[in-house]
RNA sequence: UGGGGGAUGGUCUAACGGCAAGACAGCGGACUCUGACUCCGCUUAUCGGGGUUCGAAUCCCUGUCCCCCAGCCA
């Protein structure tokens, strides 16, 4: 499913409910909310949300704000402020106007907080987190009121300025709501709403030393932005009661809706910024945007294109039941992109030097290859052939099955682009290893083309040794080696581990048309899968190429079955 | 054991009381100067039990299983 024949798919139950709040006069626009808290990177679950969020808002002429929720400054920075606007950005989706942080609210959600106290619905409680737990209850036993439930208005009134003005310890005290300790969903037996916490924080600073918590300030926070569709995933049905309450106790001129969808799961990594976070802390990746990692910024250094992670997030659908996609659809949705976009040229991961003996010394020639053999548009290069060429030393093979089409001794294959040549004998070190193939050519087949019309049921690339660029080229393979890293509740995820997840490859050659590539370009390297150079690592020393996703090997599932 | 959600092929998603459809995966085949791409074919599903109905994945009852909630995190 491609974003340009979208049209044809049915609407998600979200979409459905916004074309019918539509329709029905309920809205006559509408705006979302794209909230995250700056507390790490944007992983692949969020660009769920943000193309979910985006766009809805984009499908209906609307608006999406981007919104950072910074209401706990002990673990979020500035730095994640601008890495996440940085990934909103390259996935292609732009907020406008609409840059808003929950912090630019801390002086409204005080008077609100104030306003609370005063209607009798809020109050200052000086258990300590521990009681609190106790008086909570349990899934199963019901709550009891705090003993300091009924302080009069005016006490509520000076101790919250009082914690406000920093005259009292961090923990001493909370301002709670009061709702229903009996209640049979815990977020409603009286919430706290506000905690002291003397931190600095990265856009306020000094200036607070409280702070509201998330049920407080996310519902407060849509009602003044206006936003009339609040989607957020699962984990937050148990929240909207409370997040409703907020807004019908305050009588908010707005009362948005909260409607919640399933989080994306992947098989074979997690998806959490803790996790993640672990992994960069720990050194188990080189950082956030470690190839490996399926952070939008470890996907983009990885190659994939924003287009790609679009349509695969439009791929996996919204609702509510919980669900796994597999790997496999990530990694197809980057080679559908890229098999239509990606320049193809030849790049050899193992090279084994092969002699043309019948080709004269001291000689070469340019041969035309395609650019793309599906689109003559994207045009040809002439790439250099001769006597000593490099080929991929798994298109050799002893002694070969009848079903390998490519080099084994006396077997005739074609060297795409160029001649039929037959491999007349591999050349083996004192160890025994193959390094050397001597073969002769077809010189009628220039082109590879035999005059005769002999079908050669193999072809394969190659590189004139003479020309070809050395280069560093990194395999990713899955960060972890079973399906379900996090699903084991005796062992720590990171005992699932992929050791073999990145396999970097020196002395590999390419086209020395590959001395010019860009960042931006995406190559396939026929045979073998997509490349890019790494963003990071890539200089004028060295040429270091990611490999974004093999090609589907259908030879290697058929060798596999033995 | 309280409350809130969920259950359709191996995996996702659709069908909105009227032929259970599509994608991915898998299997088989065609094509091929990439064992790629493309194309064709095939296998595989309504959680169980009752009921309403001419007709139920859909409505009702009941059971089972899975997920979320006991942070001064979001």
């Amino acid at each position: 499913m491609n974003e340009e024949n979208k049209t044809k798919r049915p609407l998600d139950f979200i979409r459905q409910i916004i074309a019918d709040d539509l329709s029905s006069g309920k809205h006559d626009t509408i705006v979302t909310r794209f909230p995250p808290e700056p507390n790490g990177f944007l992983h692949i679950g969020h660009a769920k949300s943000i193309c979910l969020n985006f766009g809805v808002a984009r499908e209906n002429n609307a608006c999406c704000h981007l919104r950072f929720d910074d209401t706990n400054p002990g673990k979020e920075s500035s730095e994640y402020v601008e890495a996440i606007k940085n990934d909103v950005h390259w996935l292609g989706y732009d907020w406008g106007e609409h840059l808003y942080y929950a912090s630019d609210y801390f002086d409204k959600l005080h008077d609100f907080a104030v306003e609370l106290i005063k209607m009798g619905k809020a109050y200052v409680c000086h258990l300590s987190s521990e009681q609190m737990r106790e008086y909570r209850g349990t899934l199963t036993e019901t709550g009891k009121d705090s003993p300091y439930r009924n302080r009069s208005v005016e006490e509520n009134l000076e101790l919250f300025s009082q914690m406000k003005a920093g005259e009292l310890e961090e923990g001493s005290c909370a301002l709670r709501a009061k709702i229903d300790m009996n209640s049979p969903n815990i977020l409603l037996r009286d919430p706290v709403l506000y905690r002291i916490m003397k931190t600095h924080h990265h856009r306020t600073g000094d200036t607070w030393c409280i702070y509201p918590m998330y049920d407080f300030t996310h519902c407060l926070s849509d009602m003044l932005e206006g936003i009339t569709h609040s989607l957020c995933t699962l984990e937050f049905e148990n929240n909207r009661p409370l997040y409703d309450w907020v807004l019908d106790t305050l009588a908010t001129p707005c009362h948005p809706r909260q409607i919640e969808f399933a989080r994306l799961n992947i098989n074979f990594t997690v998806t959490s910024k803790r996790k993640l976070l672990q992994l960069v802390n720990e050194g188990h990746v080189s950082g956030w945007d470690d190839p490996r990692m399926l952070t939008i910024s470890g996907l983009r250094r990885r190659g994939y294109t924003p287009k790609s992670i679009r349509s695969f997030c439009e791929g996996v659908g919204i609702g509510k039941k919980e669900s796994w996609i597999d790997m496999g659809v990530l990694e197809n949705s980057i080679r559908d992109d890229l098999n239509v976009t990606a320049p193809r040229v030849f790049g050899i991961l193992d090279p084994i030097k092969v002699i043309i003996t019948n080709y004269p010394e001291n000689e070469s020639e340019m041969l035309e290859a395609q650019n793309h053999p599906q689109n003559a548009d994207m045009g040809t290069r002439l790439v250099p052939f001769s006597r000593e060429l490099f080929i991929e030393r798994s298109d050799y093979m002893e002694n070969a099955p009848k079903k390998f089409f490519r080099f084994t001794e006396g077997r005739e294959v074609r060297l795409r682009y160029a001649y039929l040549v037959t491999c007349n004998k591999a050349i083996k070190n004192s160890e025994g290893e193959v390094v050397e193939l001597h073969c002769t050519y077809d010189p009628e087949s220039r082109g590879g083309n035999a005059p005769d019309g002999r079908k050669v049921k193999g072809t394969i690339h190659w590189l004139s040794a003479a020309e070809a660029v050395t280069a560093e080229i990194r395999l990713y393979d899955r960060l972890f080696s079973v399906e379900y890293p996090d699903a084991d509740k005796e062992k720590n995820f990171k005992d699932f581990l992929n050791p073999e997840s990145l396999q970097v490859l020196s002395g590999c050659k390419v086209e020395p048309s590959l001395l010019n590539a860009n960042p931006d370009d995406r190559y396939q390297f026929e045979r073998q899968g997509y490349f890019c150079l790494d963003s990071k690592d890539n200089n004028s020393e060295k040429l270091v190429f990611n490999r974004i996703v093999t090609l589907r090997d259908s030879w290697a599932k058929l060798a596999g079955k033995g």
